[in-house]
DNA sequence: TTTTTAAACTAAAACGATTTAGTATATTAG
DNA sequence: CTAATATACTAAATCGTTTTAGTTTAAAAA
């Protein structure tokens, strides 16, 4: 096989004759408009076709100052949710010849700043982000930019920005009344320590419901990187075992993860007196026994919207838009462990 | 906050009254060698750092023919197995200045070449290849290209490219004497319909220590797409229950969770009247009732000799490196799924 | 017939870097 | 004292596009 050498609009335009002007034109679809002649066009896109020349995307990256690339960062691309959304992007983006760098930010604001600085380097077009608490300022700035930016499933109050997410608050306030409703009365709230919304909100949610029922509200927040994953289990262990108890409502898998290997670790037959709930569904819960109740997030439909709203970002020259919120819809899967119990 | 106006080689140069030459030279570390005064290097390199100068990647690129871009393509990126290795792959790339882009081919030939083309077009530097099972000729005019290429969990024999694996064959075989040795003697083999060798080999080490003890080997092969998932778990459900078994090996983790769920759906009591063992770990199949033997792939140990590898390949200029085949150790975690029986 | 306007194309600059092939001055060798 | 060599820099080409500002010829208007 020999080396195929590269094709160029410079080489396109001797081979005709003609100037590389007039192969760009006809290229970009600009033709008409540049009044070139139909025979003119036909030749060129039939040589063209029959080389298969397929244009330098860096040149034009280069020329046009757009890259064709958008970046999706979030806390960690291995976690199933995340993972799930990037599939789906990665799709639609395709679709639209866009490229993704997909990143995690580990949740850190040093490492979302430098990733967001890397790309800058690279003229990104868009970028879609699941923000670490503290860059606020730095998603500002893009926006000041002029640069497309969505945020989504947390976001900065007070910052008018894109944004697609759901309603925590609702979606948590639902689910606890779900547990109250299947007779819960001793609901403890486990959770990360972090003041980001949509933890923060999930927060009230279960707050408003215990407080509505008049019943007693105990939450065990955790540190996001609590060193060890020991650690993270002993305080879980406690809270269960210490507090007096009769359901867990995780607010979200990470967590829940944990709590199932403190309960199987332990005392597996004692999940079965506790009514268990989680933020975010996994396939797994489906076939954990007791089988696991879980809130939903519409994750393909989170997809979607955030590359239906990209797409109309980036063929926006002016930046007219004004700040959308896209709310989606949670979906509660009751299951045994908050259905059929023996309490 | 005001736009921050480009900065650019010719711009520094300019501002400090010499040549873009010297700028490029000093910035690219090739002072030295071009006999560049220490004052010269001393007052651009302060110049850059004051006005905090990124060199534009896309010009960098479109001179140098390095795009600084790697790709990272597997069958399915949410897949667990898939999303942990470009977790990790994600960190070493980004640490060396490289981008990652991943993507799916879902096992489809037709996916894989299109993605291939598209990234040829962008002029990436180096691939990291999960194949579908026809890309064989792809895979080879990359190399003859002279391309960096890394094929990895599975290969083309006789083909020779650098690849990362495991060796299945062995670590199947061990994984049903595991089986045998623990009392089993009827062990079904649920497998994909593919002669990919990822699966081949697994298949051949069950038949291997299933022979070798003069054991039945009955297998099931399942379609990968096999259109809609009822028809997937149908075939399993009538394999488990209507075969004469006393153990389960599913060969990959995608298939296991439909393994699972068929005996959630059906008779979950039954469950712990089979031996349950599955290729790939899982977190949850340390607290699935049973828990869930399984054989797992060093998934962190992949992902840095990948990188590894890769990084040599990028940075040899000449292609002298012959195919380098790294193969991999298996951990087989048993559990009580395989131990603890009642039969 | 002369002037305008339209049609069909093109030359050359630009995007922002890297690199080859110099040049001018200073130093050393012969 | 001249020639050779080293030092310290630079002009301009190049990567492969896009786009602005033309030019030339033909047709329409005056």
């Amino acid at each position: 096989m020999k080396k195929a050498k590269k094709h160029s609009v410079k080489g396109i335009a001797e081979k005709l004759n003609i100037s590389p002007t007039t192969v760009s034109f006809v290229l970009n679809g600009k033709a008409k408009e540049k009044k070139i002649s139909d025979e003119m066009i036909e030749k060129v896109l039939a040589y063209v076709k029959e080389i298969n020349y397929k244009p330098n995307q860096l040149a034009q990256s280069l020329r046009t100052g757009k890259s064709k690339i958008i970046v999706f960062m979030v806390e960690d691309i291995s976690n199933h949710f995340f993972a799930s959304i990037a599939r789906k992007i990665e799709d639609l983006a395709y679709e639209q010849d866009y490229k993704v760098l997909f990143c995690s930010n580990e949740n850190k604001d040093k490492k979302s700043r430098d990733l967001i600085q890397l790309f800058k380097d690279r003229q990104v077009d868009g970028y879609i982000i699941n923000p670490s608490p503290g860059i606020r300022n730095d998603v500002e700035a893009l926006i000041q930019d002029d640069i497309p930016v969505i945020l989504f499933d947390r976001y900065f109050p007070g910052l008018k920005t894109h944004y697609v997410g759901i309603d925590n608050e609702e979606a948590s306030y639902k689910a606890t009344l779900h547990l109250i409703e299947n007779g819960f009365k001793k609901i403890g709230f486990i959770t990360l320590a972090t003041t980001q919304t949509q933890m923060a909100n999930r927060k009230k949610g279960y707050l408003k419901a215990t407080k509505e029922h008049a019943l007693a509200s105990k939450v065990l927040e955790i540190e996001f990187d609590s060193g060890n994953p020991k650690i993270k289990k002993e305080l879980i262990k406690e809270f269960i075992f210490k507090e007096d108890l009769d359901a867990i409502y995780f607010s979200t898998n990470y967590l829940t993860q944990s709590g199932l290997e403190v309960f199987k670790e332990n005392s597996p037959e004692l999940i079965d007196k506790f009514g268990i709930l989680t933020f975010d569904d996994h396939e797994f819960f489906k076939i954990h026994t007791p089988t696991i109740s879980a809130i939903a997030q519409p994750k393909d439909e989170m997809a979607s919207e955030l590359m239906k709203l990209m797409l109309v970002l980036l063929n926006k020259s002016s930046k007219d838009l004004s700040p959308k919120e896209i709310i989606l819809k949670t979906t509660l899967f009751p299951r045994n462990s908050t259905l059929v119990k023996n309490h």
